[in-house]
DNA sequence: TGTACATCAGTGAACGCGCGTTCACTGATGTAC
DNA sequence: TGTACATCAGTGAACGCGCGTTCACTGATGTAC
């Protein structure tokens, strides 16, 4: 059932705006799909006509892509929730590499359109890149507090970021993706892999 | 341009389904989007009229499912190819891995559907999973003598494997899905981060 | 050897659908005088 | 204080498109007698 909505007083063009991205946020995370998101079901699920999504966003793809770069910025979140009062550099980089992962499969079909999805790819890319920095210079953070503490090599941070990244990254997507081979019941696999990682690097620099 | 092939003699329906699929895998490849596969598209590629294509697959999902384990098999004998003739359990490993993200990176969009696409999830998903197995024992028996050589520490064999593989996923997923960042000219940040995982899970086990 | 017939790979035309997007509009709200 | 007007968030109807799929058909090939 459609509610319509009542108007938006003069300067609030802002609040739809939001309430759209949220939309579409929830509408894939309903689904399970991608192609749920289209732009009448957005429109249908604020309670308001299709043309009026064209208010706020030049076209479908710049919808989508503020639906990503929400959620980088959730993600960001997370990784700070996660992080916070832990002093020890080792344990941070571990307690947000498995919020990440369990941010990630906790939200399957996003994580899959934030990392699928190419959006205009010039100038877009930059703005999702942006975005999506929040996160990943907080993560950096944490590895150059590795480096320091000398739990992780020196050399080049991101280089080394990505190589975390990566790791945590795999785990993530690949259990999205094949759900049915045998993860086992928590995340023990993935503190492995990012465990061994961080210790494995360390023994290879020496 | 669009050249009508010849008519198939009477036995040999096996040939032009051998071709939709080659059709449909190039397609992907030289588009370099998912979308660029349509049963029109690869009809036309082919030669020949749409409803053709449901002469040898009952819908387009069973097409796609084809082309995957058609990506699969051949993922396999790249596996091969990269692990004969090399006795060491950790070479192999390594040059498995290696040639497992270079194959990835080497056909992105390919890649990215073998992992996005769901199957018809109850006995489709079975049947993807099977022909992606021989890739998987494979690298399991790789694994297993990883094992036995003591490199990496008994336990369940898939979930080592599992462990190996999200790294390898990893790699290649994020370099696919973020081009952008600064990966390096060849594979060094991949086989740092396979190395790590084998070197740390080992310490890790001690 | 010749003819009638069954087979079946492939055709041509069309279906209904949902999509992204456009365009002229409406009508409540705020502002100027 | 009252009225005319500009603004602009949102509407309703429609566009063209490409899609997956269906259906009655054609016509070359092989087979039976």
């Amino acid at each position: 059932m459609m509610v319509r909505r009542s108007r938006s007083p003069r300067g609030s063009g802002e609040q739809l705006r939001g309430e759209i991205i949220s939309a579409a946020t929830q509408l894939l995370v309903e689904h399970g799909t991608r192609d749920a998101v289209s732009i009448r079901a957005v429109a249908g699920a604020v309670g308001v006509t299709s043309p009026s999504i064209y208010l706020h966003f030049a076209d479908k793809d710049e919808l989508i892509d503020a639906v990503t770069a929400q959620y980088f910025e959730q993600l960001d979140e997370v990784l700070g929730d996660a992080g916070d009062g832990l002093p020890d550099p080792m344990d941070r980089a571990l307690a947000q590499g498995l919020a990440y992962v369990r941010f990630a499969i906790g939200t399957p079909v996003l994580y899959e359109l934030a990392f699928t999805h190419t959006p205009n790819c010039d100038k877009e890319s930059m703005v999702d890149e942006v975005l999506a920095a929040a996160a990943f210079m907080r993560f950096s953070q944490t590895v150059q507090d590795l480096i320091d503490d000398g739990v992780y090599p020196a050399g080049d941070l991101v280089t080394s970021v990505l190589e975390l990244w990566s790791a945590a990254h795999g785990v993530a997507s690949l259990m999205i993706s094949k759900p049915h081979l045998p993860w086992g019941d928590d995340l023990r696999l993935a503190e492995t892999v990012l465990r061994s990682v961080c210790v494995g690097r360390a023994t290879l620099a020496q």
